[in-house]
DNA sequence: TTAATTTTCGAATATGTATTCGAGAACTAA
DNA sequence: TTAGTTCTCGAATACATATTCGAAAATTAA
């Protein structure tokens, strides 16, 4: 006799409430410091429970950046799909769809634009969706460049710039109080959507 | 009889090099999965030398940050006292000989800029440095925008913004080929030095 | 040359923590 | 009620590695 269907969404449950719990250790003491204890703690488990849901530490931490990338893709793949409005349009709509998104959830999208540098995990499925991600992005840029819709720098150059904004605004919360989304729309949209002329 | 003025700059030379080799190895590592043996044989010396010279784990790589931190403020204090010059060209001076610190050892000051996030030692006198310089970008972004220098939007928003394009610009290189110093300039130039009107 | 001092290091110690074990509790279906 | 299955967990294990120890090599100054 197999599995009831009832049984099978609690487990299901049970290991999203470790997921989600995961993250908030994760938050509190960064990767390495987090223990599977507390993790566990955290979800109202005893330890050895979680093996009973997961191989290992790394399996928590690598499905939540699966599920992580692979929410935000499926979220933008629609707006890079419509293709009769210009790239440039294209760009700065998924640029403000996904800071729209990561503000929905700070904290996860925090982790998961930067704890991949921090790790070294072996197996990475989920670099399979970010990479979607990234090359859509640098080869819209690369088109609206081309159209003259952007100044003419190297794509590569202004896509780390843009990046590196795009971080800056809607993640770096280590300085005094978070910012309003209402300001962050307006930002973006100044800044990269007025292309300096020269 | 008092250790020879000799003796004591081998002696500080070697703690250089000790420090120099950890830099390496956490970039390759990541600090947490930096072992004080790899360290210690990457300065060629046996592990427990280490600690003739340094206390701790943590002392060493305190020591890189505080080095790191004290220079750049000592290179950006100068620029910062010159009072006749608008703040709107301070900034701008300050940023541009920033990147142009960085791009000079960028590993050391990419280590700089994102290791205090991933780990948490308790004390932490470099701080005060990092402090002077964000307080004072924070001090002269707050003066140019009351002038009519930058568009009108919240000073903290408009410092995380140009923070993660600095950040994004200058140390975000894991995408493709790095970025050349000139090409860096040129952008920070364009999209700093041109005030969008709104 | 020699005694004191500084420097070096391999091997032991201590500790933290990921993972496994073995047993048993709770649930399921008959 | 019961046998099977799923779920839970405290305690044991395994292992990695930061730090200390104790001895000795190298250097210094007389």
């Amino acid at each position: 006799m197999s599995i009831s269907k009832r049984q099978q969404e609690e487990r299901k449950d049970r290991k999203e409430k470790i997921l989600n719990g995961a993250l908030d250790v994760f938050k509190k003491h960064g990767i390495e410091n987090s223990t599977m204890e507390e993790i566990a703690l955290n979800a109202g488990f005893g330890t050895a429970t979680i093996y009973y849901y997961f191989h290992s530490k790394e399996e928590i931490f690598s499905e939540i950046l699966i599920n992580g990338w692979q929410n935000l893709w499926k979220k933008i793949e629609p707006i890079v799909a419509i293709k009769y409005n210009s790239p440039r349009k294209v760009f700065v709509d998924v640029l403000l769809t996904t800071s729209k998104i990561i503000r929905n959830n700070t904290s996860m999208y925090n982790f998961l634009f930067n704890v991949p540098n921090q790790m070294n995990f072996n197996n990475e499925p989920w670099k399979k969706y970010q990479n979607k991600l990234y090359q859509t992005l640098i080869a819209l840029l690369k088109e609206s460049i081309d159209k003259g819709e952007f100044p003419p720098i190297d794509h590569n150059i202004l896509f780390k710039a843009l990046g590196g904004l795009f971080m800056g605004v809607v993640l770096m919360g280590n300085q005094n109080k978070p910012i309003s989304g209402v300001d962050i729309d307006k930002l973006i949209e100044q800044i990269i959507s007025n292309p300096t002329e020269n």
